[in-house]
DNA sequence: AGTAGGTTTACAACCGATTGCATTTATTGA
DNA sequence: TCAATAAATGCAATCGGTTGTAAACCTACT
């Protein structure tokens, strides 16, 4: 509850003007190394701390970038995050971090909200059906940089992360199908998302380039929830023509699937085949170890958080690499 | 990059002054409704955006409460961390969600960096090793409230939000040796933590009451990582008296520990039985499913953001309540 | 009509750091 | 030694809301 030292008080206390200790403060060369280490001195011994806001509303910059994404709770985001907490922070941002939840509607307000927060830059992964960026216009209308990693709008001139997805998935199909399978099914999300769309859009040309028929029922699309994992299960089962082989769009589904139909005596791999995306930690814990695609969360956070603070810092400029594409691969595992 | 617009630019356009509109926009009963209205209005029309720094700057009040957790890839954490927000954008609070990764030096520069940002409060969860809350001593000095929840220092006075971390493990045990276990071990990380160390007390307690033997060998102290689980059980492969039931702190360690024993032609739980902790997604998607202790993270997250924004609201002192327990139960799967 | 009492509104200081420009001080060279 | 130039510092306005207090405006009642 003790009084608050400003700048003023270490002035007065050396007999100097504000402005110097500020300049102080900044290391700015302006000032005489003597005044600068003395203004250190002091403040510290005065126990000074520097109003963000002050400088903030000064300066109208917030030095903070905001981070939009779905949800918080897979490997993949939180190395993602990892990744672009280890370059902000190295270049002296701060981070806000908001989730979505899949929805639509909070990904509008959390823009507005950032918006309004001020922040200098963005980075986002887009919910699930998200169609328009319209609620980024704030931004871009401001001159305030935008850019995008996983879930991207593919049509948008706006920078973006992103790995192949199309490739992952004609690997992942084409990988059962040298393992034998012939009727492959495909779980996976809403195919507007481009990382859906594109990973079906591989599963399909590779069953046609290996002259297999693509059959509809094979398909199931769902919000990639636990319960989902579950109803997958049961509509295979009921199938009166089963697949031998399922490419999933998500590990954790892809676990719980398996799990769901390991209950109902489904030999994995012999009687369906499974390969899954994004190398999360449960692929190596489930029985049998999940084949899946592996990219690096990590990498993906550094190159679109670099991108972003070389774009602040002037350094260059965002636009100049409009798509950034990570690699990825294929780690083959027992299932 | 067009002109931001102030309350100034809205007084200029209605002809009054920027007093008024600032009190409009607050929705202060001293304004007529009708100049309330029409200050509305223009600010809608004009695109006006609040300016958070200057309000914060005069007001002497960020309205951010900041979370200081180990890391943000566990259910648990996950699950407080949404019931913590569920409060605090309820009652209107900014959060800053800052992780140690288990390092107290990090822990500490968090803890300033927070305390630099003018947090109006905090809610933390000590790292592995944190012995001191030194570090707290700059928000408690200036009276900013700090509310502890899950790893707590148990001796200080601070208010805190906890399990009764002493009766799970003393249940997780008694559990064990229910299911005719008589050689319990237990994987667990550093005792000094007190949610560790409490397990550890109604462990060696059940262990006691039962008249078994406590076994210095069969207590295995890591951090908890993927490494550390393979170790586990390594070093229980190696030992000449092997364990017949393990009470594991974590579940993620725990189905790493059991996946790796199994490698081993080690069969679970006929040979060695397993508890784990915390009842992540993980322990029903492994095999066999584990048994473990629930306890439900949202509600820890919601109990402790209310009493801190109750706290700050004035409605009721956070000191009244210094130490809250949460209800914790078992969970009988497979294992 | 005059005034007490309540309602609205305006004035102006304030929060704390930043920065263009002016001024003072120090340094250099003739 | 003194002017010319460079280095260091100070002045004062500025960022955009907030709020105590004073002033203006209404209303109602005698």
């Amino acid at each position: 509850m003790i009084k608050e030292i400003t700048i003023y008080d270490i002035a007065g206390k050396l007999n100097i003007s504000s402005a110097t200790v500020s300049r102080a403060l900044q290391d700015d060369p302006k000032v005489k190394t003597t005044t600068r280490l003395k203004v250190m001195e002091a403040a510290k011994e005065m126990g000074y701390r520097y109003n963000a806001f002050a400088g903030k509303l000064r300066k109208q910059k917030t030095h903070t970038i905001a981070v939009m994404v779905h949800e918080l709770n897979s490997n993949f985001i939180t190395s993602v995050l990892a990744g672009i907490e280890k370059i902000t922070t190295e270049a002296g941002y701060d981070l806000i971090i908001a989730h979505s939840g899949e929805s639509i509607e909070k990904e509008a307000a959390n823009a507005l909200n950032l918006f309004h927060k001020r922040v200098d830059g963005v980075i986002a992964s887009l919910s699930f059906d998200t169609k328009t960026l319209d609620h980024f216009n704030p931004f871009t209308n401001k001159g305030i940089p935008v850019i995008f990693f996983d879930r991207v709008d593919e049509m948008s001139k706006l920078p973006k992360v992103i790995i192949n997805n199309y490739q992952c998935g004609y690997n992942a199909t084409q990988h059962l199908i040298e393992q034998g399978c012939k009727k492959i099914a495909h779980i996976t999300a809403s195919l507007n998302r481009n990382v859906y769309g594109q990973r079906y859009k591989g599963y399909r040309d590779a069953l046609h380039d290996n002259s297999i028929q693509f059959n509809e029922d094979w398909l199931i699309i769902n919000n990639l929830s636990e319960s989902a994992g579950v109803a997958s299960a049961h509509e295979i089962l009921k199938m009166q023509n089963r697949p031998d082989g399922i490419f999933v769009t998500n590990d954790f589904v892809s676990a719980v699937c398996m799990q769901t139909l390991k209950e109902n005596n489904i030999r994995i791999p012999q009687d369906i085949a499974f390969v899954g995306f994004n190398n999360d930690a449960i692929g190596k814990l489930i029985e049998p170890q999940l084949t899946t695609i592996n990219y690096p969360g990590i990498d993906m956070g550094e190159v679109a958080a670099r991108s972003l603070v070389n774009h602040l810092k002037g350094i260059s400029t965002i636009e100049q690499t409009p798509t950034i594409i990570i690699n990825s691969e294929l780690i083959v595992r027992a299932s």
